[in-house]
Formats: C-alpha cells, structure tokens, sequence
DNA sequence: CGGATATTTGACCAACCGGTCAAGATAATC
DNA sequence: GATTATCTTGACCGGTTGGTCAAATATCCG
C-alpha cells in the first residue's frame, strides 16, 4: 500500500479555525483549501462534500473537548469547582484565541447551531448531539453538589439548562464584543444561579 | 413627484424574514428579491448594497422592537413585573414564530451578532449597539427593582450583564433545539439569577 | 524492480454570487 | 396633456460557488 498523508488533517484543522472564526456559510471550500495548502481534487479525495467536512471536523473538535471536560468534570474534585474549574479554562483559552487571532470565538458548536440550527441538516442534529453531551457534565456536577447540599438544586437537569444557557450566552456576548472581560462574570453569575450557599462562595 | 413605491418596504420585511430565519451569509440576494417579489434592479434602486439592506432591516427591527420594549418595561409596573412581562411576550411570540414557520427564531440581532461578530463589519458595529440598548432596560429594572429591595444587585450593569446573557443564551438554544419550552426556564432563571426574594418570587 | 494502491494535480463545469445599466413604464404635478 | 422625477424591467457582467474528473505521480510491498 502507497502513500500516506496529512492532507486529510490539515484540511480538518483549517475548516475548523476558519468556520470557529467566520462561520459555515461565510466559509468556502476553495478558502479551507489555502488555508490548508491542499487542492481542491485532494479535498474531494478526502471529504465528499463541504458540509461532510464540516461535521468531521466539529466531531474532532468535540473529541478534543470531550477530553478536557472529562478530566475538569473529574469526580474526584468538588463539584462545584468542577463548574468554576471550566470557567477558568475557558476564559483561559478565549484569551489565548484573542492574543493569537485578535478575537474571543467563543464555541464552535454554538456558533454554528445558531447559524444552521434551523435548517434541519445533518450538521444541525451532530451539533444537537454534542451540546446534549456537554450538558451532562454540568447535570451531573450539579447533581454531586446538590446531594452534598452545597448548592440546592432538586432538579439538577432543569439547573444544568439555565446554568448552560448563562454560560453560552455569556460566551457569545463575549464573541459579539470581542472581549473576553466578560467570561469574568462567569463565575459568580453560575453560583448566584444555583443558589450556591454562603460557604461555597469562596475561592 | 411620481410614483411611490412600497417595493423598499417589501424588501426590508423579506430581508428580515430570511436572515431571521437562515443567516445572513446563507440569505442571498436573489433569495431576498424572490420573497419580495422584486425584480434585481429595483433592490439596488433602493439600497445600495446587500449589507446595507440587512442594516436597515435591523433597524427597521429594532424600531419595532424598541416600542414594545418601551411599553413593557414602562417605569409604571413593578420592576421584577417588567422582566418577567416581557420574558412572557418572548415566549409568546416565538411560539407563534413556530407556529407559523415551523421554527423557533430566537434574536435576530443575538444570531447575526454571533455570525459576523468576529469580522468587524457595520453589521456588527450596529449589532452591538443594538444589544446595548437592550441591556439598558434589564439595567434600569435591576436597579429599581434593588433600590426596593425586592432583589439584591448592588451592581446593577454587571447584574443586567448576566440576566442578558442568560436571557440570549436561553432563546439561542431554544432555536437550536428549536423547542419553545425551554422558554419556561426565563422567569425562575432570572429570579434566581438576580437572587430575588421569597416574596418577589411569587407572580 | 514491478505492480498495486493512495494521493496529487490542474483543468473543467454549470449554477449562482453581488452588482450594473440603459431603456422603458408609471404617476403626481403644473 | 406635457413634464419630470420615480420606479421597474430584463439583460448582462466578471468572479466565485460547490463539485467532477482523467491523468500524473508517489509510495509501500513483494
């Protein structure tokens, strides 16, 4: 068997970057193609249609998260430094983002949900799949914590929404603003939400 | 004088409708000029380019927008009453979005914010004045609704900040899940947000 | 080395993109 | 009813879109 090659990554990467950074629509394939130093006949090699890549490479970019959150979301830490924990590394990268690039992109998913969300395609049900798993982490965190009454949350499902819900929207006031200040308020807004007790304020 | 036209108008409502529901990137021109029932030239008669049709629309949207805000958050009703009032109406008129179109809508301005924040556009520019001006209504409500003590937010902008994004986080991801439900969680996020009191907390 | 398979290349496609324009149609005004 | 400014029309533009393809080339394996 001949030749193996890098092309398929690099083509993942670049749709990837420019898609977080414009959008899906904003993004063409002859765009991913320079940005990746491939041709437009390797791209079709590889991929059997932009939005293929697009799902591909937004499957990637949640195997990689997937990662991080498990070892923030570890059991064996506080739950709700689990949650303020994720915070830190997200303002943590979005600062990164801006430095590298000049500006906060917020989620990948998100963004993108927003954008196709609507449409009904195939990219808008992955997208689904993949804000449902994050969510987990928050149910579960939540639930911990509730059960060791530092927070109190009988539903922990219906907590782990809203406290999603602050956190994406706060993310993508971020974006809109280009200005990564506002992931500050991220982790006091999350223990005002769930009513964290006194005690569980500190650090 | 001659002729007056309404074809502007049918543009500017076209415009939103599609952006609203697509984005503005998927939405083009023909697409617009279509849905009008507009032939191309008469669109660049009125509005010189695609942008500047998609600012107007946004304009247009938020003049609308801006009444009712007025008439909602209207200095007369209980400070808590206006954001809960108008999370009601929210609920209410992206039921019927869904209802008619098949789609929960979200923000207009939220979504198109998230698609073009990053590209230092006029859109975004506006976008963000847009949201700006939105937010001042959460903050003068925070901080009557403090000075009653009905709530207890000594930072009224930072505390409108949170409700703004929890409150654009929740409609984006009732469109992504394009399920209204999800609009129930407003009213107890926000009280819980603002750490309203037991007695604010009752309708 | 020779063959099999994986990859690369660049030319090509029809459809569509945002935008232009000259010519004509329409209607309020005098 | 002529004038005049507003609006409408449809043909047209070069560039870009997502996507195809046959031929060339590179590599691994025996």
């Amino acid at each position: 068997m001949p030749r193996t090659s890098d092309a398929d990554e690099r083509l993942l990467n670049a749709a990837l970057e420019l898609i977080w950074k414009n959008s899906y629509h904003a993004t063409s394939v002859d765009d991913i193609c320079r940005a990746a130093e491939v041709r437009k006949g390797s791209f079709y090699h590889f991929f059997p249609s932009k939005s293929q890549l697009a799902l591909a490479a937004l499957e990637a970019a949640w195997r990689r998260r997937k990662s991080i959150l498990d070892e923030l979301f570890s059991p064996t830490l506080p739950p709700l430094r689990r949650i303020t924990g994720y915070f830190d590394h997200v303002a943590k990268t979005q600062r990164a983002h801006r430095g590298k690039c000049g500006c906060v992109l917020g989620c990948p998913f998100f963004n993108v949900g927003c954008e196709v969300g609507t449409q009904g395609s195939a990219l808008g049900t992955k997208i689904r799949k993949i804000l449902d798993r994050q969510l987990l982490y928050f149910e579960t965190a939540i639930r911990d914590a509730h059960a060791q009454r530092t927070v109190r949350a009988p539903d922990a499902r219906v907590a782990a929404r809203m406290l999603f819900a602050f956190y994406q929207g706060t993310l993508a006031q971020a974006r809109i603003r280009n200005d990564p200040r506002l992931l500050g308020e991220l982790r006091t807004g999350a223990l005002q939400l769930l009513g964290a007790r006194g005690e569980a304020r500190a650090r």
